[in-house]
RNA sequence: UGGGGCGUCGCCAAGUUGGCAAGGCACAGGAUUUUGGUUCCUGCAUUCGAAGGUUCGAAUCCUUCCGCCCCAGCCA
């Protein structure tokens, strides 16, 4: 909303799309796809991907294709294909009426097979997996012809109707292209098409028992629907001239494949193995783990997709690996979560502070500003008493130099309300402090004009008579390092596992105003960051918030770096 | 030692016909502030993986070298 009025940089992808435009070699259309494969969740990387699918479909009047890519009936299931709609739709893309599924084009594939086989260039191979890799040779070296590469095209045709017939068992043949053994380019040494599966597909049931390989189902997909433009990642960069060769066999409409580099954040693992692992060791609750770089999760985190969007719009698109730092998608978040979320007073370590010249019983409803960002989001009440909390650091009896807030003999503002004074502290028999006492000035309420007194800090609190009570978990980066994978010999990425990255606190303190606050809200808890409440477990009898992140804080730099000491 | 890619500020990333290094994040100062938030100023690559060469002039052209990533699934 914000980022219309400046022309986006370039990149390569919309360069060449530009160019295929004015040369006109798809007559100006642009018609994309985004081809998950239905067998785990969808991530910030495949947001990513999605943004620039879709995305470039829309900025030059195309659309973006969703297909899913089924083709391996033995890891793909209906729950994954309703998961990622969801989470692409949320997200904010829409793909209807375009909605397609690789397993729709079987029998088609199956045709192109058979024009294949008659040309003379695709063969039944008896091999089994064991001896094709033996015969494709290495990496430096050739690989060698099987010997079933020169069977006639009558009797390719008789044994490929047979494998679908489902004569043979599983791993007995497969279909290959006839390519080029001695290609420096391995995928191109007569790849597999299609294997035997004797398996249930959750589409297709039973109907089929040969299955196509990515290679010869994606292009082929991609023809059918009349896309123009394949966009990937850089790993299918050697699987192009494949891509390629396929389409120029067949004679069909000829997609452009074009690769990108994927998305690597710091803090964080995008392998769907390292997900599952995370998921099955139990490091996390489930997919939606807050924590977890899912769509899923980031939604439960109280990410917008708004910050998503944002962030896919602000890294660009280019081919070298690159590792993005996580600090920008907080940024982007944050910004976005700025002119949007309603604040609120929140005291989640909570310390009574007791306000000695103020009347017992007395209740006061002051004014406070739903958010300073948007005036349109007006102001509401907030009840003030003799007793409150405060934040637990929010008072130090023994404060470091630059300290703003409460300690003995110092003055400060309470938000919304009047500047106090703290007047000492009461302890219980083991020292801890239990209770902070102070008085407050009546003349410098909140909004009388009359507060002409300065204080250098503001602090946020709760009326405890009137204070809802909730849990509130804090999340925190999954992982201690950058990289996770950076791992000593033998070791892999849990023991670089964060053992704090969830701190639940369960004696918070909210504002009145939460009670009524609904699954899914998001709110900017004052001084603390921006939180939502969870969409699984909270309800208003047992509110709970997730953090989604913190708001920026000088004063934890500080502090931290010993700046406050001189 | 085969093939395909990539190397511009701590992290991303513009730079398309050679003309003399955008922007964002991060970081550091300062101003404003009843969120140590927001906002606003300011600073932050004599240098573009390295070395040669061509040129009046090169991140952009040529040569050589170095580094990193991907490929040997009947996964996608």
């Amino acid at each position: 909303m914000n980022n219309t009025d400046f022309t986006k940089p370039s990149h390569f992808i919309r360069d060449i799309i530009e160019e295929h435009n004015r040369s006109g070699r798809f007559g100006g259309k642009v018609i994309t796809r985004f081809p998950p494969e239905p067998n785990g969740y969808l991530h910030i990387g495949h947001a990513k991907a999605i943004c620039i699918d879709f995305g470039m479909a829309q900025e030059f009047g195309g659309r973006c294709h969703l297909r899913f890519d089924d083709t391996n009936p033995t890891k793909e299931e209906q729950e994954y294909v309703d998961a990622i709609m969801n989470d692409i739709r949320w997200l904010g893309f829409e793909w209807d009426p375009h909605l397609y599924f690789a397993s729709d084009y079987f029998e088609r594939l199956y045709d192109f097979a058979v024009q294949l086989i008659k040309a003379g260039k695709a063969y039944v191979d008896d091999l089994s997996a064991d001896e094709t890799r033996e015969l494709r040779g290495t990496l430096t070296e050739g690989g060698k012809a099987s010997p079933y590469r020169n069977r006639s095209a009558a009797e390719n045709l008789d044994l490929f109707a047979r494998m679908r017939a489902g004569e043979f068992p599983d791993g007995s043949r497969t279909l290959r292209a006839k390519i080029d053994m001695a290609s420096p380019n391995l995928n191109l040494r007569d790849p597999v098409m299609y294997r035997i599966r004797k398996a249930e597909h959750h589409r297709t049931g039973n109907k089929w028992c040969i299955y196509p390989m990515y290679d010869w189902a994606h292009g082929q997909s991609d023809s059918i629907e009349g896309i123009t433009h394949s966009l990937c990642s850089l790993e299918y960069e050697d699987h192009r001239p494949l891509y390629d060769w396929y389409l120029d066999q067949l004679g069909i409409h000829h997609p452009q494949q074009i690769e990108f580099a994927r998305l690597n954040l710091t803090y964080t693992v995008m392998s769907k193995r390292r997900l599952l692992t995370l998921v099955e060791k139990g490091y996390v609750s489930g997919w939606d783990d807050p924590r977890m770089p899912t769509l899923a999760g980031l939604r439960r985190r109280g990410y917008t997709p708004e910050a998503i969007r944002d962030f896919c719009d602000r890294i660009g698109v280019a081919k070298s690996n690159s590792t993005v730092d996580i600090a920008l998608l907080e940024h982007c978040l944050r910004e976005d979560l700025n002119k949007r979320a309603p604040r609120v007073m929140a005291v989640l370590r909570p310390l009574k502070l007791v306000i000695e010249n103020y009347p017992e019983g007395q209740v006061e409803e002051l004014e406070a500003v739903n958010n300073p960002e948007d005036p349109q989001a007006g102001t509401r009440q907030v009840p003030f008493t003799r007793e409150l909390y405060i934040e637990q650091e929010d008072f130090r009896e023994d404060p470091p130099k630059k300290y703003f807030r409460l300690f003995p003999g110092n003055e400060v503002r309470l938000r919304y309300a009047y500047i106090i004074k703290c007047t000492g502290v009461v302890k219980n028999q083991n020292g801890e402090i239990v209770e902070v006492r102070c008085t407050y000035d009546p003349a410098t309420k909140s909004g009388t004009g009359q507060e002409s007194k300065k204080v250098k800090g503001t602090i946020h609190w709760v009326s405890a008579a009137h204070a809802v009570p909730a849990e509130v978990r804090l999340y925190d980066y999954l992982f201690t390092k950058p990289n996770p994978d950076d791992v000593a010999e033998g070791e892999d990425f849990s023991v670089n596992i964060n053992p704090n990255s969830l701190e639940t606190l369960r004696a918070c303190r909210l504002e009145p105003s939460l009670a009524s606050a609904t699954a899914g809200s998001r709110y900017q808890f004052e001084r603390h960051g921006y939180f939502i409440a969870d969409t699984k477990d909270s309800s208003t009898e047992h509110p709970v918030f997730n953090r989604t992140v913190t708001l920026r804080d000088t004063w934890a730099k500080i502090e931290k770096t010993g700046r406050s000491e001189k």
